[in-house]
DNA sequence: TTGCTCCTCACGTCACGTGAGGTGGC
DNA sequence: TTGCTCCTCACGTCACGTGAGGTGGC
C-alpha cells in the first residue's frame, strides 16, 4: 500500500513539475488526505488559488499544500465549515501584521535606547574634559 | 407590533432584573433576535454562560446579549457554524491581548525617551554648571 | 389560570464531501 | 488504450435551528 502510494507520487510528480514543489490535482489531493474535487471546490469557493498550465490544469504548490492541510485541520478535526476557515484565515492574517508591527516596534525600542546611551556618554565625555 | 414588542420587553425586564441590564431568557432571544432554545443549545455547547437564579433561571448580562449578537452576526449573516465560532472568539482574544502588550509597548518606550531626555538634560546641566 | 421557566426528543433544512458521468489532451 | 485532467449534477450525511411535549414555580 504504501510503497505504491509514494511510487505514484514520485512519478506524478516528476512528470509534472520541472520546479521542484508543484503538484497536480491528484498528488495535492493525496498529500492533503483529501478528495481531488474537494480541492475544487475549495477552489471555487475560494479558499485557495493554485496556478493553472497553459492548459488549464491546477498546479498546486508546497504553500498550497500547507494550506490546503490547514483547510483540513479546521475541518476535519475542528469541525469549522468553509465560512468559518475563511474568516479564522482572515483573522490569522490580521495576528500576523500584528507580530510584524510588534516586532518592528521592539527592534526601534531598542534603537532608541541605543543612540539615547551613546548619546549620554558622548556627553559625559564632553563633561571631563 | 413595535409597541406591544418594546411593552413586553419592558415589563419583563423590571419583572426580573433588580440589577439593570440582566435579562431571562425570552427578553435576550428578543434583543438578539434568536429562538429561546437557539440560546440553551449555545450554552450547553459553551458558547455562552449566562448567571442563574437561585431558582435555576438563566439571567442574561448586557455583555452576554452582546455576545449573542455578535454569534448571531457569524452564524447568520456570515454562515459559520458553532466550531467555526468557537476558534474565532480564540483568536479574537488573542488580538485583544496582543493589542494589549503594543499599547503597553509604546507606553514603555514614550517613558524611556522621556527619562533618557531627562538624563541627558541633567547631565548636560552639570556640564555647563 | 396564564405565561413564563426548565428539560429532552425529533424533524426539516442546508452545507459539505464524494461519486458518477461525460469531455479532452498527454 | 490507460489514467489523468476538466466540468456539472446529484445524493448522503451531519450540524443546526426550531418546535413540540411535559414539568414546575412565580
Amino acid at each position: 500500500m504504501a510503497s505504491r502510494r509514494t511510487t505514484r507520487i514520485s512519478r506524478t510528480t516528476v512528470k509534472v513539475s520541472s520546479d521542484r514543489g508543484v503538484f497536480m490535482i491528484s498528488v495535492a489531493a493525496e498529500l492533503a488526505e483529501m478528495h481531488p474535487q474537494t480541492l475544487r471546490m475549495y477552489e471555487a469557493r475560494g479558499l485557495i488559488e493554485p496556478q493553472r498550465s497553459p492548459k488549464g490544469t491546477r498546479l498546486y504548490s508546497q504553500e498550497d499544500v500547507e494550506r490546503l492541510k490547514r483547510i483540513q485541520e479546521m475541518t476535519a478535526e475542528l469541525g469549522m465549515n468553509l465560512a468559518g476557515v475563511e474568516r479564522v484565515f482572515e483573522l490569522e492574517e490580521q495576528l500576523e501584521r500584528m507580530g510584524r508591527r510588534m516586532r518592528a516596534l521592539e527592534r526601534e525600542a531598542d534603537k532608541l535606547r541605543d543612540h539615547m546611551k551613546a548619546e549620554l556618554d558622548r556627553v559625559r565625555r564632553e563633561n571631563r574634559a
